[in-house]
Formats: structure tokens, sequence, C-alpha cells
DNA sequence: CGATTTTTTGAATCATATCAACGTACGTGG
DNA sequence: CCACGTACGTTGATATGATTCAAAAAATCG
């Protein structure tokens, strides 16, 4: 239903109601069950998702056939391949639901088309990669500069919702860490 | 001279002489020489730097005072701590020359202005800033599903200009390494 | 040229990975 | 609703790759 949607485009430009049927006409709802993809490594990325309800990720598959996580999306968060996404070519990541979802689905044409007629909708567009940019930059300092411990600690004080709802070894695997090594970090964390 | 700057900004939106003449009323040259600091931790962080001719870099210092290099600019590329320019919040990056440089500076306010003005500006931005996160993107999925042999070799291949201009034990810096790992894993390439 | 910076090499140490086993929780079909 | 099978988390032993500290060699700068 949108709802959270338009209240989070709302929070960063304001718009009419006019405006808001408008954009709503580009839109797509999409219900996807726990374990669905939304994404396969291979096909291309059709749609940028806006998290109604519930939570998925964004993962790659290395050569040793290990998961690397790259990205969740609970509520509010935007999921995407965005390179094949931009460009069509075959996506790299996998994307699927971690619990059941709603989504909201932009397709590259609406895309597009908003950008080009629409600027608040390019505004739109323009700060949420810049916020997404700049997490993603925190996100490699740390990387460089912290231990594990430091920054498992991080990670939970900074998405203490992400936490409670995905499964430990899904974390290790956001951190860059094997399952063992973060249950190890942990049994170190709590008994100080 | 603003010439790989127009250059740039016109590869991504198309301008008229007289759009390029509007908004070079905003731009400021500035020069600066081998070692100077464009930034330090802690000042605000004023302006957007383009680098119309030599080279820079952006790092953070910590605790241990251990140095981690978090871009390079050479020219055509756009250097700035971005979290500081855009909230006013005191830089965590520095950002100095490793050659004589020639710069193109945006201010802030110019930033903002332009943005508000000029649709094709805030494209301009929009696409950079797009560029930028699907580059660090790149490099986070690298770091973590790559060897540091791998890793140094895609580097080479993706940026060659900057590994001859720039000492070896900031590229260390850059990927995550001590001087000492970069040294061994070169001799182990070296060898094969 | 001398002084400083950069790179290389060696040896010891440390953090994380790997492999393997076990206990626990979970949800799914009977 | 129980029982079984699968997924998840923990623990231990060992291996591996990178760091650290120290020192020497090589390159660069003034």
């Amino acid at each position: 239903m949108y709802t959270l949607f338009f209240q989070h485009l709302n929070s960063k430009v304001q718009l009419t109601e006019e405006e808001q049927a408008h954009i709503k006409t580009y839109l797509t709802l999409k219900k996807i069950r726990k374990k669905q993809y939304l994404l396969q490594e291979g096909d291309v990325c059709k749609v940028i998702a806006f998290v109604e309800k519930g939570a998925l990720r964004a993962y790659s598959v290395d050569d040793n056939s290990n998961e690397h996580i790259i990205q969740f999306a609970l509520e509010g968060w935007t999921i995407s391949d965005l390179y094949s996404f931009l460009t069509g070519d075959p996506a790299t990541y996998n994307i699927d639901a971690l619990e059941d979802s709603e989504l909201v689905l932009i397709s590259k044409s609406a895309h597009e088309e908003l950008l080009q007629t629409m600027p608040k909708y390019e505004t739109f567009t323009r700060l949420n990669i810049t916020g997404a940019y700049l997490a993603m930059q925190r996100r490699l300092t740390s990387i460089k500069s912290s231990t594990a411990e430091e920054r498992y600690q991080d990670f939970i004080a900074l998405y203490p919702h992400i936490a409670q709802r995905v499964p430990q070894h899904m974390i290790a695997s956001y951190m860059g860490l094997t399952p063992e090594t973060l249950s190890r970090v942990r049994k170190r964390i709590s008994s100080k």
C-alpha cells in the first residue's frame, strides 16, 4: 500500500497529492515469500525495490561458492543490483527474501521517465544514492580500521533491528567473517 | 583552466556556451603544492575539488595513528569529505596533495545554488555520485571475496596510472595491507 | 653528496580460516 | 502434535595468511 514509500519520499522532497498520485501510476506492488528470489545472478536487474514490509538480502557467490552478503534491506530500505539496473548487464548479485515481504517496484522505464519529467524525483534519487554512498563509505572505513570485535559491536549498535531478525551466520557473511569466528567473537564479548 | 572540468561535465550533460559561462562564475581555481593539505581532520570541509592536474589522496588516521587511504584522485576525479561537506560536521578525513596540483573548487553555497537553479547540474551531480557509489561497491566486494594477490592484480589492471605515480606503501594503505605484506605479495607475483 | 624515505627481507606472533564433531532449535510432514 | 530431518550455532584442534618488529638495502630529494 505504498504508505512507507511515500512517507520516505515526502521526507526528502515535499510532494502534493497530485504529484503523489502521478508517481503512483509508475509503481507496482509485489509480494514475495521467504526464500524466493527477487533477482538471480546472470539475469538483468529490471527493478529497484523499496521494502514496505519484510526483509531481503543481496549477495554474491564467489568461485569457492561462498556467499558474501552485500546488503540487507528492511522496511524503508531500497535494494537492487544498481549496476545491472543501470547498464542492462547481467546481475552479479542475487537478491532474495529473508521473510515474507511486500515491495514497491520501480521499473527501469518508470525510473527514467520520472527522472526526466519530475525534478523532485531526480532530487529524491540523488539524495538516496548520496545516503547509500555515505553508508558504504562508513562500512569500508570500519572494515579497514577496526578489529572484528569492534566492527561487530558497531554493527549491533547501528543496526539493532537487523541483528534481531537475521540469522547470525548471515551477519558473519555481511561482516566478512566465517560463522565460527563470529561465534567466538560474540563469546569473547559476552565474557566481559 | 577548467578545461578538464567542462569536458567531464559536458560528457555527462550537454551544455551550451552560456550555461558553461554561468557555471564558471561559481567556480574557483586553486593551485596546491605537494604535501599541502586541502583539508585537515577536524576542520569542516568547505569544498568539492575537481582535479585538473596532479594527484591527491583522502585518508583517515586511526587510534594507533595508522593512516588508511580512502581514495586517490588523479586528473578528472573529484575529491572531498562529502559527509562533512553536506552536514557541516568536522571532517574525519585528511586530504593532501601527492603532487603539485591544480583544482577546480565548488563551495557549498555554489553547489547548493547550482543544484536549485540548474537541473543539468543536479543531473551531473547525481551521475557523479552514482558512479562513485558503484566504484566503491566494487571495491568492497573485492576486499571481501579476493585474496590480497588477486586484489593487487585487479588494482593494477583497473588503475595502472595510479600505480605508476603513487608510492607503493600508499597503495598498500589503500588496499588495507601493510607495506611489508604488499612487498611480499609483489614478490610472489613476479616469481611466476 | 648526505639525509630521508621507501622497499625489501627475516623471524616471531597473532587473528582468522578451515575441518570436524556435536548439541540445539526449528518447521514440516505424517 | 509428535518425530524426524535439516539448518544453525558452538567448540576444539590445526593450518594459514597477514602483522609486527627489527634491520638492511635501494631509491629519491635537497
